[in-house]
RNA sequence: GCCGGGGUGGCGAAAUUGGCAGACGCGAUGGACUCAAAAUCCAUUGGACCUUGGUCCGUGCGGGUUCAAGUCCCGCCCCCGGCACCA
């Protein structure tokens, strides 16, 4: 017996599968198709432990659905645009497209050693004109709908590099790179209306997804129902206020705008305008997460001005705070300290009066100033003018008789209407990069936009760009200038999308990627199409997944998908409602998540430059007291060369030059930036974290069998957790038992009936348990079993005493069980045992019921919940059979001795429960 | 802060959804084989107590419902993911 040797195999049958075009997926209207799709990676340079996590189980469905018959599409591609790629570039000098190429060149060579069976015909890749060409296309399609709009949003404004920073480039409200302030700034950008779905998304109709992601989504759109109210300044001014408790109108003691809205500059009086203007400042330093953080300390000031309140006329002082959003509702509200927790709390800090007009059922109504929460229950509406005794409930919106009535009152007073507002905002597309899908629109010189022709399409990216901070798309001539439709000299726009709106249609390019007439072929799409399952990160929940859905919307309303609702209906599939959701099935793994780690604790020496500290030389010092060099603390974060130091006096920004030198007295040699150890927590793996775990070696170990095996086996696949590599070699055992199971000749000696019926029925219940399991996606209990499978096998080895054909089917099944996980190493065995064809173009193990019954059953019997004997019984036991079984037992007569026998629970055939007292 | 998920042996985890807590593995301990080591095989392995057999305790913490709670309810603590320019 040859020993496995997993190097040789996987290579062989790896060659083989790709020469055979075992994996290759066409059109063929006599199958049931099952277009299976795993999130695409971004080629961030090599794969790491999270990807094979993500993938390998769902190239394991996939398998199994071929196996049962399907005609199975598995694809592949890569996201291919996006900022690393650019910070390479700024700080590297590495064009971005190089750097992204490459990344993918390593990154198909190692997701070929998964074994995965996807079809690599079908590839697709975001960055190539080819594809971006139709980014560019839906663009069009989207403004001429007047999906795509000109609007103002937020952006993270480096007054120093007079550029746009990402959220994740701000540390502290400070640039990452060079340690100067970061400001929030009002730009003017591209949006996507997708609040124009926001009720349709909030429909789930005909998928399968998970309740966690719906929930997220909903809670994500928040949609809440209300009115909105014209407050007027005393200027005359209109201050328009979204608000889902137009019924407390009456109770509104003062107005709170965002610090940015319109309005803060005309009304603010002249004794107020210095503080305001302070607070302003310090609040456009703030992002909103940082302002929606700390909730307990309110802050804010008085502007100085007053509007009227339009119900009763009433003067109420108009403050600003930064937990009011610009980008949520209207960007202002009025506020209802008697009724509303927030608000409450903010007068009573600021001394603000507070006025009920809620009383309690049967109670008197609140009273000042004793109150210490707001009062947010039902009861009946007080001090309220024309709804005063008008009941109010827990109900939203219109359900409740005083926001109805006063819904009308308003809408009858010309102060208001009703209105439904969404938490969900437009998606903002824009992106000042390079290294994105370009715009395909052009500022003409009357101040209009239009879009770019068809056949001018894509826009491409200028190749001979540098990089310094700024997207170079703003000052390259050529790239600039254009010509519009009549002829006039023209200016692109140099904002990219973003990358989201390259991965919302993604898997429809995989039908057809070189396809030249239209963003993907009808004929493969009315065959494929729609997306059966769907598997990736839970933390795409909200983003991607939103996006996705909306794209698809939107693409039916356009009427994108005619061509193929008519090969649709020529092969006799009836299209409608299968383009309103991208994916039928959804799946979320969790995250395999790197292991926690102390950073180094390095002394810096070099100069001071503003906010930023140049290196001349890093010594990695553990014992380091805090004054050996100008700064001394653990590496918190590094980007490329600039680094995150956490010093006593807080986190210090340090740029690292070419010239500076760098010891790491542990690591022999010539050092450099990049083996610095930065902290790690606990948390997601990514590139940009540095803390991925390298699948390459323990292939190379293991197998990639193995590793397959393991990381389906180790963790609960829904869940994940952090990477730990020790737990390995159980995997690697199990794959060597088959391989000497499976190669081991079995001779019998006394052939038992018994035991191989016994065998025969662990047979069969594995293939129970394995396929139910496989379908539901829990590889976890589905490798176990298989284990057990093995243990019986291995036993029965020992034993010699299982009639020839029983082993043989036991072996068979083991293999085609195990396939989809290692389909190696059962491809090789599969052919061992004289076979000339694939085991992956076997039908998947069916059970039969009858072999796989249990005749006996152990019986728990407990007194008074806690179990006292063990009966085994006939699993068919009626329950007074099982009750008697269980009173006649000795050991139970100890516990009932002495005892009323007061209550017998039977539950046959598992348990009995006697309860005595 | 808001939304979602989670917390079970030394470790990764199971538990047919209210019915034997710890399947399947890792690690550890003892033994076999070996000159020896590795590999392999056998046994034990949640904790405490006593006599082999058993008793009591045990699923983040505190309460509750039930014949029966890891599972359901109420209140708390901690961890992870997302929060709109990382993808």
């Amino acid at each position: 017996m040859a020993a496995y040797d997993h190097e040789a195999i996987e290579r062989h049958w790896q060659e083989r599968w790709e020469a055979d075009g075992l994996y290759r997926s066409t059109v063929d209207w006599e199958k049931p198709k099952h277009y299976a799709l795993t999130m695409l990676p971004y080629p961030s340079g090599d794969l790491h432990m999270g990807h094979w996590y993500a993938m390998t189980p769902s190239d394991a469905r996939a398998r199994v659905m071929r196996m049962k018959g399907y005609n199975v599409l598995f694809p592949m591609g890569f996201d291919a645009f996006g900022l690393p790629a650019e910070n390479a570039a700024v700080q590297r000098n590495v064009h971005p497209a190089k750097w992204t190429y490459e990344n993918i060149d390593r990154m198909r060579h190692q997701l070929r050693s998964m074994g995965a069976m996807f079809d690599w015909e079908r590839e697709a890749v975001s960055c190539e004109p080819s594809y971006y060409r139709w980014t560019e296309w839906f663009f069009k399609r989207m403004f001429e709908r007047g999906i795509a709009y000109r609007g103002e949003a937020m952006v993270n404004w480096s007054p120093t590099l007079q550029t746009v920073l990402a959220n994740e480039q701000v540390i502290d409200g400070r640039d990452e790179r060079n340690g100067q302030p970061v400001v929030q700034k009002l730009m003017e950008q591209w949006f996507f209306a997708i609040t124009k779905y926001a009720d349709e998304l909030l429909s789930y109709e005909g998928i399968d997804w998970p309740d966690a992601i719906k929930a997220m989504q909903n809670n994500w759109i928040g949609r809440s129902e209300g009115a909105e109210v014209t407050f007027r300044t005393e200027a005359g001014d209109e201050i328009v206020v979204f608000t889902t408790r137009p019924d407390t109108l009456w109770g509104a003691t003062f107005m709170v705008l965002a610090p940015e809205h319109p309005l803060v500059d005309s009304i603010t009086s002249s004794d107020r305008r210095e503080v305001v203007d302070a607070y302003r400042v310090a609040a456009a330093a703030r992002s909103e997460l940082e302002r929606m953080e700390d909730t307990k300390e309110k802050s804010g000031v008085f502007t100085g001005g007053y509007a009227v309140n339009p119900v009763n006329r009433e003067r109420v002082p108009v403050w600003i705070a930064d937990y009011v959003l610009l980008s949520y509702g209207t960007g202002a509200i009025m506020a209802v300290p008697a009724h509303d927790q927030r608000d409450f709390e903010f007068a009573r800090q600021f001394e603000l009066p507070i006025i009920p007009v809620i009383r309690p059922q049967g109670a008197a109504p609140p009273a000042e100033p004793e109150m210490e929460v707001a009062y947010v229950g039902p009861g009946e509406m007080v001090n309220s003018g024309p709804i005063d005794g008008i009941e109010t409930t827990n109900a939203k919106g219109r359900a409740n008789p005083s926001i109805a009535a006063t819904i009308d009152w308003l809408e009858k007073a010309g102060a208001g209407r009703e209105a439904i507002n969404y938490r969900l905002r437009d998606w903002l597309i824009s992106r000042q990069r390079y290294w994105g899908s370009p715009i395909p629109m052009l500022h003409r010189d009357d101040g209009n936009v239009e879009p770019v022709a068809d056949e001018d399409l894509p826009v491409v990216l200028p190749e001979d760009v540098e990089f310094e901070g700024r997207s170079p798309l703003v000052t390259n001539e050529q790239f600039l200038a254009a010509v519009d439709s009549e002829g006039m000299p023209a200016r692109r726009e140099t904002d990219t999308m973003d990358t989201f709106m390259c991965s919302s249609w993604y898997w429809f390019r995989y039908l057809s990627p070189a396809f030249e007439q239209a963003p993907f072929d009808p004929d493969e799409a009315a065959y494929w199409l729609p997306v059966d399952v769907y598997t990736g990160g839970a933390e795409h929940a909200v983003m991607h997944l939103l996006y996705a859905r909306f794209f698809v919307k939107a693409m039916r309303d356009m009427g994108v998908f005619e061509d193929t609702e008519r090969v649709m209906r020529e092969h006799g599939r009836d299209p409608s409602g299968l383009f309103d959701e991208p994916f039928v099935v959804l799946r979320n793994q969790g995250q395999i998540l790197g292991e926690e780690r102390a950073g180094d604790r390095l002394v810096v020496d070099g100069h001071r430059a503003d906010e930023l500290v140049v290196a001349s030389s890093i010594r990695v010092d553990p014992a380091a007291g805090p004054e050996a060099g100008l700064v001394v603390g653990e590496l918190i974060r590094r980007t490329e060369n600039a680094l995150q130091v956490q010093t006593e006096g807080g986190l210090v920004a340090v740029r690292v030059t070419e010239g500076a030198t760098i010891d790491i007295p542990a690591i022999d040699g010539t050092n450099d930036v990049t083996q610095l150890k930065h902290h790690l927590d606990i948390e997601r793996m990514s590139k940009s974290k540095g803390n991925t775990v390298n699948p390459d070696e323990l292939v190379a170990l293991y197998g990639a069998d193995t590793v397959r095996t393991h990381l389906m086996f180790a963790f609960e696949w829904q869940k994940g957790g952090p990477w730990d590599s020790r737990g390995i070699v159980g995997s690697s055992r199990f794959i060597e038992d088959v391989w000497k199971l499976a190669t081991s000749g079995y001779q019998p000696g006394t052939v038992s009936e018994e035991a191989s019926s016994t065998l025969r029925r662990r047979v069969h219940q594995a293939i129970v348990k394995v396929d139910a399991d496989m379908m539901d996606f829990k590889w976890n209990t589905a490798v176990a079993a298989l284990m057990t499978l093995r243990n019986e096998m291995q036993d029965a080895l020992r034993a010699a005493n299982i009639s020839p054909h029983v082993w043989v089917e036991a072996r068979e099944t083991l293999l085609k069980l195990l396939a989809p996980i290692a389909p190696h190493i059962t491809e090789e065995l599969w052919h061992a045992t004289g076979y000339a064809t694939s085991i992956h173009l076997e039908p998947w193990p069916e059970a039969d019921a009858n072999i796989a019954r249990e005749d006996t059953v152990t019986m728990v019997v407990q007194v008074n919940g806690k179990v006292r004997d063990r009966i085994e019984v006939d699993a068919g036991i009626s329950p007074k059979d099982a009750e008697a079984t269980a009173l006649a037992s000795e050991k139970i007569a100890a516990w009932t001795e002495g005892n009323t026998v007061r209550k017998v629970i039977a539950r046959p055939p598992k348990l009995v429960n006697i309860v005595v007292g």
